[in-house]
DNA sequence: ATTATTCATTGACTTTTAGTCAAATATTAC
DNA sequence: GTAATATTTGACTAAAAGTCAATGAATAAT
């Protein structure tokens, strides 16, 4: 990395910190640009150099975190596959509580819009959830602890539906559930009536 | 009601009307307050006698359909209990629908928000969807036909997120389940296992 | 019937802020 | 060493949110 790219990582690290901290703090609608690239340390103008429109910084906020998780799952394949989910909606439930719930509720906007694609070429938005879980079904599927003729699909929409569920839930009690416990109350009751037709 | 509420309420109506027109069609973002106050055929001054802020509208756009639920739900007191509920989800789901995904993201996002508390005195927010659902509840335990010792809160807060999670899967897919049936296939998988503990 | 008061309505005005862009500066490539 | 390229900057523009004093019609008071 040369000392170009170094300059706007930085750059691009330090508004990503800054605007994390602030929406936290007071909510995106109540932060305008230059709260941001004040607290950033950086001129105006460079907060558009790395997001085309002021909300386009949220899905980079609360991709960082969700995007570890991916790699995670990727060493868990001989795991069973209630046990992958619930990871999985562990480390999701872990990231919706610290970004905190203003956050979450700026990034649930966004990614039902199907409108709102950033054009960023990593920008894949919600998909990347949707595939990841899907993905997951897949392999149990091929392990034979599903069944063959398994409707991944709909299936993957019902559980993500869990998980939103699950988000939303946690958002509007505006944080009163310890989310761990939460999320483990959850998966027990949820996860395996959902998939219980299809375990072989 | 006299000449001048008759003429407030008709204000009013106006330009919830002409809002949930223009939201549907183009999405709360790319609107103004003119262009809502222009199709409603009122001064842009008039919009701000109604709602103290742009957003406020949005509540009382999609408050209008779902307060008949509450109605109904009235009169099936003497259902029983899955059935109230998957009645609930139904009509919570063709309200979705019929306000569109457009209504629906922005609503969303105005429930997440704590501080979102409109200044009408009736703006209950969505302690409405809660409180509905967990009377149903209450009303179940003292029926008999849940145990005595059931957690109503807990209980309301997981069959809430099931129906923001089901909502909220619906707009990201776009629309492209048929609300119903996507609505009875959850009620049928989802309802049962998280009550089956607590029923006589 | 006349006058005073109240309140919905109006649209010009202020303020805020998202987003642009040309110039300056720093880095890399040749 | 010079040309090409990329990042950074902040003044500027455009657009839209929200304000408010004036207007006039409806209602209440005398």
């Amino acid at each position: 990395m040369n000392k170009r790219q170094l300059s706007a990582q930085t750059t691009r690290r330090k508004l990503i910190t800054a605007g994390l901290e602030l929406i936290k703090e007071k909510g995106f609608d109540a932060i305008n640009v230059e709260d941001i690239t004040r607290k950033a340390g950086v001129a105006k103008g460079s907060f558009y150099t790395y997001f085309k429109r002021k909300e386009d910084i949220v899905l980079d906020i609360s991709r960082a975190p969700f995007g570890e998780i991916a790699e995670e799952l990727q060493n868990m394949k001989k795991m069973e596959l209630i046990e992958r989910l619930t990871h999985y909606f562990h480390r999701f439930m872990e990231c919706v509580e610290s970004c905190g719930i203003n956050v979450c509720r700026q990034w649930t906007k966004d990614v039902l819009d199907p409108n709102n694609v950033p054009d960023n070429k990593d920008g894949q938005k919600w998909k990347y959830d949707f595939e990841m879980l899907k993905s997951i079904l897949e392999d149990a599927i091929s392990n034979g602890e599903l069944k063959k003729d398994t409707p991944a699909e709909l299936l993957t929409h019902i559980i993500i539906s869990e998980l939103y569920g699950m988000m939303t839930c946690w958002c509007m009690s505006d944080g009163k559930f310890e989310p761990l416990e939460w999320t483990h109350k959850f998966c027990k009751i949820q996860l395996r009536p959902i998939l219980q037709k299809y375990l072989n």
